[in-house]
RNA sequence: GGGCGGUUAGUUCAGUUGGUUAGAACGUUUGGUUUACACCCAAAAGGUCGCAGGUUCGAAUCCUGCACCGCCCA
């Protein structure tokens, strides 16, 4: 072996054998319960992030563990095809080639194109999240606009359709004028904005004054047909039912009044443009304005906005807006003034509030039982706090934009009669019109939002509306790892449409990851240029200890700092493992049985047997509990201070005594034991690290029947009989923590006095009781090793001739001869620093027991653990001031 | 404007239902070529738990208010 772990080999390794070998395969035939998960589908244009990092390896453990447990894991892998990200990627794409757009392809052609991109470029990352490790079943991926999931996608439209929840009408949606679709509430976001706020003069009709109007979008003005004035506003009230001339364009327009109004803001009258506002919108459908679209769908005025304005950019038509009213001296004044300002998420331009046609789902009724379902357990966030989120969105769900002006994407299952525009939604046309008999149809040209294909994902990719035996054996999955930033778009609508079209939640857990910022606290971006390439992270650091590491960094529920100097952590607990099964190998074969230590019996044990052993039990109930509970963080910091602090610091050098120096027989008792730890250890961390324990595993010559880590049997705790028989008791494993606090005590004596550990010195340790007394000395070989004691005596009759360096534990007090070096005022500063800290306890623990109300208040048990401590620091701070009074 | 989260050692974070001396990692200091590991070992220093009140025998933990940082929604 190596003297340091190199991840790289092993990995290569062991994934395609673990491939070839099946392991990752769900069979639907298999007698085990079932356990599934399936992927949030990255975009098939994507590259693994760190975020993709941290949610896939969150699901990696849970299958892996699930597995060792004995069910039956799927982990269904796959993509999605993100419509306007795919599209727009090949437009740009299209364009610095060929000089191209979709337009001058045309939709069939331009189509093949995407599909060719598709299969050129798309799924890079599928071959990315093997090299994490990832236990998929790849030969169940899926593609959102595969054939059999765009048959689950055309059913559900239809169905819902059928049931009066999808409809066709006239709204104001959000409109991206570089996409040139529509888009859905949830997919803009809002950006601060310094802006201005111009103040406009309209003039009254009958030119008898005017009305300042406050506006921040001054080109929409265009569009205006109306002002409005709150009906309490007294302001106003004699305006009311007078109307004015609107600037530039000379159309007459009325004042109304209207509730919406706030009399606070601005001048209290606002400009209402129906076409370009929701609220003016609403506004417009109460007093049955006029419509005025003065827009195209790319975000230049139309012919409606007048002839000056016909086909400017809507922010060359602002200035030109601005600069006219300018000269007509209709501007009272402006302000400047922040507000927010929605974005589009993929083309990141301003979104523009549009009048138009579009396909809706109506929320309300899906909304309810999904809610509810979260509400009474069936579906369970962690953290919980989600919950709350969920609901205000539910409670206040508004119907789903779900039709595209794109051509990448499931085209919308609906088709119009050429002779009369009846629409006829179906599998396929009909053969002819239902009203007009006219047999020539045109299929919907829109396409449908990407994330209606997403939320069938979790019966979708078992075949459904097909009733598979996968979708019979894997569905309602188990647990769905995802970022709580999806959780309207995705996570909220997989419920709905679990509840809808099965009749069952989809999941029962869902786990919403942090989000990962870099060492500063920003947020990762390409512009910043501070998201790592995960390849190369693992490159360099390992893909185990890439997977260690975000776990061990992300609290639950709280966003993660991560640096790829912090993979060190994960790099270096591999190396230590590494290390320790080097150590092992050197030490010989193995002997007898290392799964199960039952025929052993306490006097075969040493207590630092014993010691391990419990910690070893108490270690695989708390990572059994930590995994169960999802407290991923928790998980790795168990196995990292099992591993390091108590197994290599403590456990593996006290063997080292009996290794080198004891007979045959204690030996193999050490070899056993250790062998067992090893081996229970490595199938815990298995989950976390897969790569660099199963390449253990097999050098251990652990591997037997199962072939593989893998498949081996997750780690049970001994049954209490089992412990009791060889000691490995909590009360044993308290006694040993104390013996290894009374060995820190020495090794500071020696590190006072800069004794290097090669220098051995003799030890005198005097503890209380007979009992004691036996008790450390039944193990002095590992004692005298582990304090670097060049002999160790254990007596409680033993008077210090001369001057000695004492250190004062609770389990008793060593001293340690220094006849040459020794530094009495050194020495009686430290003891009289421990003195002072003693007393500080003492007198803590002291005033509680002498105050009456704590006496009679606390519970018994508490009052009793005051007072056994009080008796412990007195005695022992009785022994420090004995030190000191012989000392001076 | 509404909601949620955070504020603990130089840094990043743990801290169960209130109850022994508030822990860890990294960093710092001191010492160490101990035959597993310098990707290491030993030891040490370092904290009025954001601020102000309150409840309680007892508060980092529960309650109220405030400050600052971050996120979501309108």
């Amino acid at each position: 072996m190596a003297k340091a772990y190199s991840p790289a080999e092993v990995e290569a390794k062991w994934y395609p054998e673990w491939e070839r070998r099946g392991y990752f395969r769900a069979r639907a035939d298999s007698a085990k319960k079932p356990y599934t998960i399936v992927i949030p589908p990255p975009n098939v244009t994507g590259m693994l992030t760190l975020g993709h990092v941290l949610n896939n390896t969150l699901q990696d453990i849970l299958i892996r563990f699930e597995k060792m447990r004995g069910r039956e894991v799927c982990w269904v892998p796959g993509t999605d095809h993100a419509g306007i990200a795919t599209q727009s990627k090949v437009e740009a794409h299209l364009r610095e080639t060929e000089k191209l757009t979709r337009y001058d392809l045309g939709r069939e052609a331009f189509l093949q194109r995407v599909w060719q991109w598709k299969e050129q470029y798309g799924g890079t990352i599928i071959g990315q999240l093997r090299r994490l490790g990832t236990a998929c079943d790849w030969e169940r991926e899926r593609f959102t606009l595969e054939p059999a999931l765009s048959k689950a996608v055309e059913e559900t439209f239809i169905r819902l359709y059928e049931k009066g929840l999808i409809y066709k009408g006239h709204r104001i949606i959000n409109w991206c004028p570089k996409s040139r679709t529509a888009l859905s509430d949830e997919e803009v976001f809002y950006k601060e904005t310094n802006g201005k706020l111009w103040y406009f003069r309209y003039p009254l009709m009958d030119g008898s004054s005017v009305v300042t109007v406050a506006t921040t979008r001054p080109e929409t003005m265009l569009g205006d047909t109306a002002v409005a004035v709150n009906p309490r506003d007294p302001r106003y009230a004699r305006l009311l039912g007078k109307t004015v001339r609107l600037p530039l364009v000379n159309r007459e327009i009325p004042i109304i009044a209207d509730e919406f109004v706030d009399p606070a803001f601005g001048t209290g009258a606002v400009k209402v443009t129906p076409a370009h506002d929701p609220n003016d919108y609403e506004i417009g459908l109460r007093h049955k304005l006029p419509m005025i679209n003065v827009m195209n769908d790319d975000g230049t005025m139309n012919a409606d906005a007048g002839a000056e304005f016909d086909g400017l950019d809507r922010y060359a038509c602002r200035k030109a807006v601005l600069k006219r009213m300018e000269e007509q001296d209709l501007i009272e004044k402006i302000e400047p003034h922040v507000h927010q300002v929605g974005y589009s998420e993929r083309g990141d331009v301003p979104v523009e509030p549009r009048l138009s046609e579009q396909w809706f789902v109506r929320m309300k009724p899906l909304a309810e039982p999904a809610l509810a379902a979260v509400l009474d357990g069936r579906v369970r966030f962690y953290p919980d706090r989600w919950v709350k989120t969920y609901r205000h969105w539910m409670e206040n769900i508004k119907d789903w934009c779900i039709s595209r002006q794109l051509w990448w994407g499931h085209r919308i299952p609906a088709y119009y009669c050429a002779g009369c525009r009846h629409v006829v939604v179906g599998r396929s046309a009909p053969a002819s019109c239902p009203k007009c008999h006219t047999q020539e149809f045109h299929q919907e040209e829109d396409v449908l939002d990407t994330w209606f294909s997403s939320w069938l994902w979790p019966f979708s990719v078992f075949d459904w509306p097909k009733e598979t035996p996968d979708l019979k054996r894997f569905y309602p999955t188990d647990t769905l790892v995802t970022g709580p930033d999806i959780i309207f778009f995705w996570v909220a609508r997989m419920i709905m449409a679990g509840l809808e079209f099965r009749g069952e939640v989809p999941f029962k857990d869902v786990y919403f990851t942090s989000i990962i910022r870099d060492d500063k606290g920003r947020k990762m971006s390409k512009s910043l240029k501070n998201s790592p390439d995960p390849l190369d992270v693992i490159a360099t650091y390992g893909a185990d200890a890439l997977r260690f590491t975000m776990v061990y960094i992300s609290p639950v529920g709280q966003d993660i700092r991560y640096s790829n100097e912090k993979c060190e952590i994960g790099r270096n607990f591999a190396n230590k493992l590494w290390n320790s099964a080097r150590f092992r190998l050197r030490q010989g074969e193995r002997h007898g049985d290392w799964r199960d230590l039952s025929d052993l019996t306490a006097a075969d044990l040493r207590p630092d047997d014993q010691w391990i052993l419990a910690r070893l039990n108490e270690t695989i109930r708390e990572v059994t509990k930590a995994l169960c509970e999802l407290r991923y963080s928790d998980l790795s910091r168990l196995l990292y201070e099992f591993m390091w602090n108590d197994f290599c610091d403590w456990y593996l050098e006290s063997a080292k005594a009996v290794l080198y120096e004891g007979d045959a027989k204690a030996k193999a008792v050490v070899l056993r034991v250790f062998d067992h730890v090893m081996g229970v250890f490595l199938r815990l961390l298995h989950p976390v690290m897969p790569f660099v324990t199963e390449e253990l595993y097999h050098h251990l010559g652990f591997v037997g029947e199962d072939g593989s880590i893998m498949c081996a049997a997750w780690p049970e705790p001994m049954t209490d009989d089992v412990q009791r028989k060889l000691g490995a008791t909590p009360e044993l494993a308290t006694r040993v923590a104390a013996k290894f606090e009374l060995i820190r005590q020495v090794r500071n004596v020696r590190a006072s006095y800069v004794i290097p550990p090669a220098t051995k010195i003799a030890v005198v340790i005097v503890p209380g009781t007979e009992d004691l007394v036996r008790f450390l000395a039944s193990d002095s070989v590992s004692l005298q090793a582990l304090m670097y004691a060049s002999s160790v005596t254990v007596t409680n009759r033993y008077d210090a001739s001369g001057p000695t360096g004492v250190a004062v534990a609770p389990m008793g007090t060593a001293y340690v001869p220094l006849a040459d070096i020794i530094d009495i005022p050194g020495e009686v500063a430290r003891l009289k620093k421990q003195e002072t800290e003693l007393r500080g306890f003492l007198q803590r623990t002291q005033g509680k027991l002498e105050n009456e109300k704590f006496v009679a208040k606390a519970p018994p048990d508490v009052v009793e653990k005051e007072k056994v401590r009080m008796a412990e620091l007195r005695e022992q701070l009785g022994r420090v001031r004995e030190q000191l009074k012989a000392l001076s």
